[in-house]
RNA sequence: GGGCCAAUAGCUCAGCUGGCUAGAGCGCACCCCUGAUAAGGGUGAGGUCGGAGGUUCGACUCCUCCUUGGCCCA
């Protein structure tokens, strides 16, 4: 007779071929149907919360790799807390204005409607048309990270542009302006004469630029009675105070920003020396002498007196070209690195100039207009001209004038705009700031900092480091497609009006109609009739600049957490890239403080950045770009997400090609491991315990399961105990190698193998296969919960599959999401995650089956010389000889029974070690025992494969063991 | 140029507060099975722990410098 037929092989419907892009389609479409997101937080409903609050991405094109990483993150974050049994609701957002949607467009445009646009009263149809441009890619963005398996709440996202979310940016200015957050000041900002705009530190991008490199001499007009007194020199001498030939020299890049000088400054510490080179005599850094000697091919110098800078101050020297006189300054910045140690300063031009300029009360000098051209306040061979144009009149008539000491060129890292990639200029305008050291805000932001948990935890310090050194906050842009700040100006009396109902007539009006209206409408269309200013105007005018991006999503916390029921005020996490320190973090942190006191997060979790296989960043110029609809396509979203787990997150993270191979070779062995267990419960009941019949709820002893079933559950709740572990801190890589070492390992090279014989072969209700089910079904059910918040499609489809198979199962679950199983709608997602059930966890059975595991190890490398011989192909045709003493021999002997079983052998003799013979092999781990395999004896049965000295003895069926023997008789 | 971070086998990761010949899985090579089969099993070869100094009885682990890479800033 056909024996096969006998057996009990592994069936399921489940399909050996992944193919995961159709599957994965298919339980989109199930979610849906389900409303599962839904479904989810209902089921949690009465539970504690745990909010992890999106930080919107720009709706640019596709997503990309890091987009992919961060929302896979979130999704992990969110599927597991809610399958803990968290209340755990994700809005997602998108941060819809700016100006790369701007520039994008108008980019696009003809130029007659470019044109059109920069007229004021098209703004609203511009603004409509970059509203469309953001809806466009909200809407394909939504469909990529759907596609991905992320749950969230996407019918109703968070958009920056909403009217709802707009009022409340007013709202909060207002209330930040209520308190003295918010002031206006000139102030020399990044500005990109192209763009015409203000820039952001993070809307510049640094590249090397060619400048010219001047060395200039500033005649000194009055030494200061200090240094007259304290060197009474002979070069002061000669035509008495009036100077002489004495010069301080400077060093520029920017030619241009001299007819804004208004002051040297030089370090107050620092030696200068008066170095008399032919009939004149330089003042310059004793550091940098040599350079400049070198620079400026002096011969021989004389060196007729050295003074510490602060001894220089308040000389007044001549302007090189205007009528001008310009005094010393002392500041610490300045440095020896380059240049003379005598710095130029420009407040209108520089940063650190501006702020030497608020110690001395320099004027601040700006003759630059928005376009980057001279206006009328300069010579008039200068006004009218570019900038950049004018270095080179600038440096000539030096020149001609003999106050060019040098001139050269030079390559440079210089700041360019983020979007015409052309050089910016700084320039002091009038701006919005938020004041960060008003009312201590950022002492208290450094608190909050402090009582936030960060992950990793040099996030602290990163953040830190930039909140305690950080400039005030510049919120105004002159662009058009943001929210526009909230500001009236009285036309009579010039104040401006910011809070009260004036603030409260904005909040309103953008509530109802959205910030075009801002636009759309009159300053009096929008105030309350009868406004007054205190100076009895009535008639009021609009601002015109809008707020800065990093303003809108920073006060996402106040728009978003605060407006949605679901939602709660702090969040519980942030999950965003490590650049957000700098970004996101910093902005809802700087304006929740300056709103409610405190940081809007209770905990900041940052990612890596995502980089090709040799380490360095994807970029389009590289090729090495990883994208991730193409690996959806390809490999299949699941192996995208488990890529995301594989990885350490908190470094950067390397995606190619042949690493998502590899992935995917794992997401492989992990889903067939699952498959394989599927397919032995076909016939199983769940609940069904060897020796009982029916049902049980509780597994109050696990006595009735054989030893290697004991002990597969013990490796199995120590990987619960490990998985859970690593995911409540976020250590996802963790989860993945615990997971899929388990499957490899623990499941397929050992446990599986090893019983498949019993689960075959023996009797379909003898109690080794009921146990050997019973343990089955425990992992199956365990491994699809670990895996569901990873491998989210694959989790489920098994699932779903086991339900089909296996119905009426009682699932231990966590207590808080009481699932019924019998659900025929049920999902895996709302099953709790598993519990280790200590029951399982016994340390003893531990460290003897680590010790079997070493000793199977020999008898696997001398089997393999048998092999290397021909003697025997399978294991199953082996006789293992042991010969033991001490501590193996006691272990051994008390798992005597299952020894064929465990190395999946016909026979295993256990002798004594001194009798060993001369050909036996010593152990190399083991130390107690030595060991011999040969060809088992007796004949190979037929239905088992197993070769037993019974085979033969049966009358009935003559090629079976008696084992088989047995079985085959009862079944007939 | 500055701040923060990282660097362990071809790949992804372990290696706690310094202590036995540095581990795992994958991949690779060779072999076996054909009752997980577009699967499964076995054995084996792979690392001067980025480099150089230093502290220590002892360093992959601590310190300094350097190199490379990443993020942020100038």
């Amino acid at each position: 007779m056909e024996y096969k037929n006998t057996l009990n092989l592994p069936q399921t419907e489940f399909p050996i071929r992944a193919n995961l892009a159709a599957v994965e389609e298919k339980m989109l479409g199930f979610w849906k149907a389900e409303d599962l997101y839904d479904q989810i937080l209902e089921a949690n409903i009465k539970n504690p919360r745990y909010i992890l609050h999106d930080g919107p991405p720009y709706p640019n094109g596709d997503i990309h790799l890091g987009h992919a990483l961060n929302k896979i993150l979130k999704d992990i974050v969110v599927k597991y807390k809610g399958m803990q049994g968290f209340y755990s609701p994700f809005v997602p957002g998108w941060d819809c204005h700016g100006l790369p949607i701007e520039t994008q467009l108008l980019k696009n445009l003809s130029d007659d409607d470019r044109n059109k646009f920069k007229e004021p009263g098209n703004k609203v149809e511009f603004r409509n048309r970059c509203k469309d441009y953001a809806l466009k890619y909200v809407d394909i963005h939504r469909r990529e990270f759907i596609r991905l398996g992320c749950f969230a709440e996407w019918d109703e996202p968070y958009l920056t542009l909403d009217p709802v979310y707009e009022s409340k940016i007013a709202a909060v200015f207002g209330d930040l302006a209520e308190k003295g957050y918010v002031y206006r000041g000139l102030k020399p900002i990044h500005w990109c004469p192209h763009c015409e705009t203000a820039l952001a530190e993070a809307e510049l991008e640094y590249e090397d630029e060619k400048s010219p490199s001047i060395y200039v001499k500033f005649e000194i007009l009055t030494p200061s009675l200090r240094c007259a007194q304290g060197i009474p020199l002979s070069i002061f001498d000669g035509e008495g105070d009036k100077g002489g030939e004495v010069y301080f020299i400077i060093w520029t890049t920017t030619p241009w920003t001299l007819p804004s000088n208004v002051a040297i400054a030089i370090h107050p510490e620092n030696d200068y020396v008066f170095a008399k080179v032919g009939e004149e005599v330089f003042v310059l850094a004793e550091g940098l002498l040599a350079t400049v000697k070198e620079k400026l091919g002096w011969h021989s110098v004389e060196i007729l007196k050295k003074v510490k800078g602060k001894e220089l101050e308040g000389i007044i020297c001549k302007h090189p070209f205007l009528d001008r006189e310009v005094p010393v300054v002392l500041d610490t910045y300045v440095t020896l690195e380059q240049g003379s140690g005598c710095v130029h300063i420009a407040p209108g031009h520089g940063i650190e100039d501006y702020q030497v300029g608020l110690k001395y009360k320099l004027p601040i000098v700006m003759p630059i207009d928005a376009k980057g051209h001279f206006d009328q306040s300069v010579p008039d061979w200068l006004r009218g001209m570019y900038y950049d144009k004018s270095n080179k009149v600038i440096t000539e008539k030096m020149h001609a004038d003999g106050t060019l000491l040098k001139l050269e060129f030079m390559q440079h890292s210089y700041p360019h705009c983020w979007r015409c990639k052309k050089p910016v200029i700084f320039r002091a305008t009038e701006q919005w700031f938020i004041a960060v050291d008003h009312k201590n805000m950022r002492q208290e932001a450094l608190k909050s900092i402090q009582h936030t948990k960060w992950y990793p935890s040099w996030g602290e310090n990163r953040i830190t480091g930039m909140v305690e050194t950080r400039p005030d906050w510049c919120i105004s842009r002159q662009r058009s497609w943001g929210v526009p700040i909230p500001a009236f100006y009285c036309k009579a009396c010039g104040k401006v009006h910011v809070t009260g109902i004036f603030n409260k007539a904005v909040v309103d009006v953008f509530a109802q109609e959205g910030s075009n209206a801002w636009f759309a409408k009159e300053a009096a269309e929008i105030l309350p009739k009868g406004t007054k200013c205190e100076c009895g105007g009535t008639e009021f005018k609009k601002e015109t600049d809008i707020l800065d991006v990093w303003f809108e999503s920073g006060v996402s916390h106040a728009a978003v957490l605060e407006t949605r029921d679901v939602l709660s005020w702090p969040a519980d996490l942030y999950l965003e890239g490590s650049d957000q320190h700098r970004g996101w973090f910093q902005s809802s942190l700087l304006t929740a403080i300056g709103y409610k006191g405190r940081a809007p997060y209770d905990a900041i979790l940052t990612h890596g950045f995502t980089v090709d296989d040799k380490g360095k960043k994807m970029s389009k110029s590289l090729g090495n770009v990883v994208d991730p609809q193409s690996v959806v396509k390809k490999y299949g979203a699941d192996v995208l997400r488990l890529w995301v787990a594989s990885t350490d997150f908190r470094n950067d993270m390397a995606a190619s090609d042949k690493i998502l191979k590899q992935v995917q070779d794992a997401y492989l062995k992990i889903r067939n491991t699952c498959r394989f267990l599927l397919s032995n419960l076909g016939d199983y009941t769940p609940g069904n315990r060897p020796g009982l019949t029916g049902q049980v709820s509780s597994n109050a002893s696990v006595s009735f399961l054989l030893e290697i079933d004991r002990w597969i559950l013990l490796r199995l709740n120590q990987l619960i105990e490990k998985v859970t572990n690593a995911y409540d801190v976020f250590e996802y890589h963790l989860v993945y190698h615990a997971l899929y070492d388990f499957c490899v390992t623990d499941l397929s090279a050992y446990y599986l193998d090893m019983s498949k014989d019993r689960l075959y072969c023996d009797a379909k209700d003898s109690k080794s296969r009921l146990s050997a089910q019973y343990a089955i079904n425990e992992i199956l059910n365990s491994l699809v919960r670990l895996m569901a918040p990873i491998l989210s499609f694959t989790a489920e489809d098994l699932y779903q599959c086991m339900k089909s198979e296996i119905l009426n199962s009682k699932l231990e679950t966590n207590s808080k999401s009481k699932i019924n199983p019998e659900i025929q709608k049920g999902s895996v997602f709302l099953l709790g995650m598993p519990k280790a059930n200590k029951e399982f966890l016994d340390e003893k059975l531990e460290a003897k089956w680590n010790h079997l595991l070493e000793v199977r190890e020999e008898v696997y490398r001398v089997m393999e010389v048998l092999r290397a011989e021909k003697k025997i192909k399978s294991s199953v045709e082996g006789r293992v000889e042991l010969y033991v003493q001490g501590n193996t021999k006691e272990v051994l002997n008390s798992v005597k029974e299952m020894l064929p079983m465990f190395f999946i052998v016909s026979q295993v003799t256990i002798s004594d070690y001194e009798v060993a013979p001369e050909e036996s092999i010593a152990g190399q781990k083991v130390a107690n025992l030595k060991l011999i395999v040969r060809q088992a004896d007796g004949l190979k049965c037929e239905r088992c494969w197993m070769w037993q000295e019974s085979v033969g003895s049966h009358k009935e069926h003559a090629t079976l063991c008696t084992r088989c023997n047995e079985v085959v008789s009862a079944s007939i």
